[in-house]
DNA sequence: CCTTCGTTCCGCCATG
DNA sequence: CACATGGCGGAACGAA
C-alpha cells in the first residue's frame, strides 16, 4: 500500500496538517479498503501548532517508508528548518520519493533544494518572498498547484486539497479521488472544470465572471467549439474573451477547452469500455489519432496505458 | 515524418 | 486624460 508521511515541524499551520490526513486518510478504493497508510513525523515528540500542542507518535525514521511526503507550511516562513529535516528531504528525493508542499510548505521544500530548477507556487501574500529567498525556483503564483512529476507544490490553505485530490486521482484514478472529493463535500472540479487554474474573482462591477461560460464549455466539449461561437455565447468579442480568459483563468480558451476535453476523456476511460474512437468523439477530439496523439502530449502517456492503469486496480 | 491549410493568440492601434 | 473595447495582421499552432 501507498504510504504519505506527513512532516509536523514546530510551528506547523494545523489546517494545513490536517488537510492531508483526511484527504489520504479516508480515501477508499473501488472495493472499500483504504487507499493510503498515513504517518506523521516530526524531529521531536512534541510540536506546537497554532494554540495547540500536538504529540507526534512517528519520529523521522517514519520518512524512510514513505512513498509520498507531504509538506505543510509553517505559520513562520522565517522559522529556520532543522537540518537534519532537509537532509532527509533531500535524501528521499534522490530516492525518487514524491514531495508535495502545502503553502508556506514550498519554503521548506526550497530550503531542502529540491525546487532548484523547477515551477512552483505557494500561497500568494508569501510568492514574492519565495522567489526572493530562492531565485532558482520559478515561483508561479497564479495556479493552485504545480505538478512536477515527483515534486508538487500547491498555493494558498485550500489549494492543499485540491493538490491531495490530485495526487489520488494520479495514483488511483478519478472515481477513487471522485469519492474522496466527496467525503470533504469538495468539488472535485473547482467551478468550470479545471483544477489547475485559479479563476480570479473580477474585480467589482467592472467585467462579469466568466463561471457561467466555462460550465456551458465544459458541458459542450464534444462539440467542435470555435473561438467565434464561444465569444457569441458570452456576448462579447472574440479580443475580449481572449482578455478575460487570460485575466479570469491564466490561459486562453483553446487551452483551456483542451484541457476540459483531456479530462473527458480520462473520465470515460476509467469508467466504461468505449473504443477509443468513440471516446475520441465524446470528448470532442476530430479523429482518434489526434486524440491518441494530444493525449499523449499532455498526459503522457497512451490511452490504453492510462485505461489498464486505472482499470486493473478496480477488478470486479 | 512532412506539408498544407484553417484557426488561434496577442501586440498594436483607432475608437468610444 | 485614463480606460475599456474590438478590429487587424502576422506568427504560431493544430488538424488531417
Amino acid at each position: 500500500m501507498h504510504t504519505v508521511a506527513v512532516l509536523a515541524l514546530d510551528g506547523v499551520v494545523p489546517f494545513d496538517l490536517s488537510t492531508p490526513l483526511e484527504v489520504f486518510g479516508r480515501a477508499r478504493l473501488a472495493d472499500g479498503t483504504p487507499a493510503y497508510r498515513v504517518l506523521v513525523c516530526a524531529s521531536t515528540p512534541e510540536v506546537t501548532a497554532g494554540g495547540l500542542a500536538i504529540r507526534v507518535p512517528c519520529g523521522l525514521d517514519g520518512l524512510h517508508e514513505a512513498d509520498t511526503i507531504v509538506v505543510p507550511g509553517l505559520a513562520d516562513v522565517s522559522t529556520p528548518v532543522p537540518p537534519l529535516v532537509l537532509q532527509r528531504l533531500r535524501e528521499a528525493a534522490e530516492r525518487g520519493v514524491r514531495l508535495a508542499s502545502i503553502c508556506a510548505g514550498a519554503f521548506t521544500l526550497a530550503a531542502a533544494g529540491v525546487l532548484d530548477g523547477l515551477r512552483a507556487t505557494t500561497h500568494w501574500l508569501a510568492a514574492a518572498e519565495l522567489a526572493r529567498r530562492y531565485p532558482a525556483v520559478e515561483v508561479d503564483p497564479d495556479v493552485l498547484y504545480v505538478d512536477n512529476g515527483n515534486v508538487l507544490t500547491s498555493a494558498g490553505a485550500a489549494a492543499g486539497l485540491d493538490l491531495c485530490l490530485h495526487m489520488i486521482r494520479r495514483d488511483h484514478g478519478a472515481a477513487v479521488a471522485a469519492h474522496a472529493a466527496r467525503i470533504s463535500v469538495m468539488p472535485m472540479e473547482r467551478d468550470g472544470g479545471q483544477a489547475q487554474f485559479i479563476v480570479h474573482a473580477p474585480p467589482s462591477a467592472q467585467g462579469c465572471s466568466l463561471e457561467p461560460l466555462l460550465r456551458w464549455m465544459s458541458a459542450s466539449v464534444h462539440e467542435p467549439l470555435t473561438l467565434a461561437a464561444i465569444a457569441a455565447r458570452a456576448n462579447l468579442s472574440i479580443r475580449t474573451l481572449s482578455r478575460r480568459f487570460r485575466e479570469q483563468t491564466g490561459t486562453t480558451p483553446q487551452r483551456w477547452l483542451h484541457h476540459a476535453r483531456i479530462h473527458r476523456a480520462q473520465y470515460l476511460l476509467e469508467t466504461t469500455d468505449y473504443t477509443l474512437d468513440r471516446i475520441a468523439r465524446q470528448a470532442g477530439f476530430g479523429s482518434a489519432t489526434t486524440f491518441r496523439d494530444r493525449f499523449k502530449g499532455t498526459v503522457g502517456v497512451s490511452p490504453q496505458t492510462y485505461r489498464r492503469r486505472f482499470t486493473v486496480a478496480e477488478t470486479r
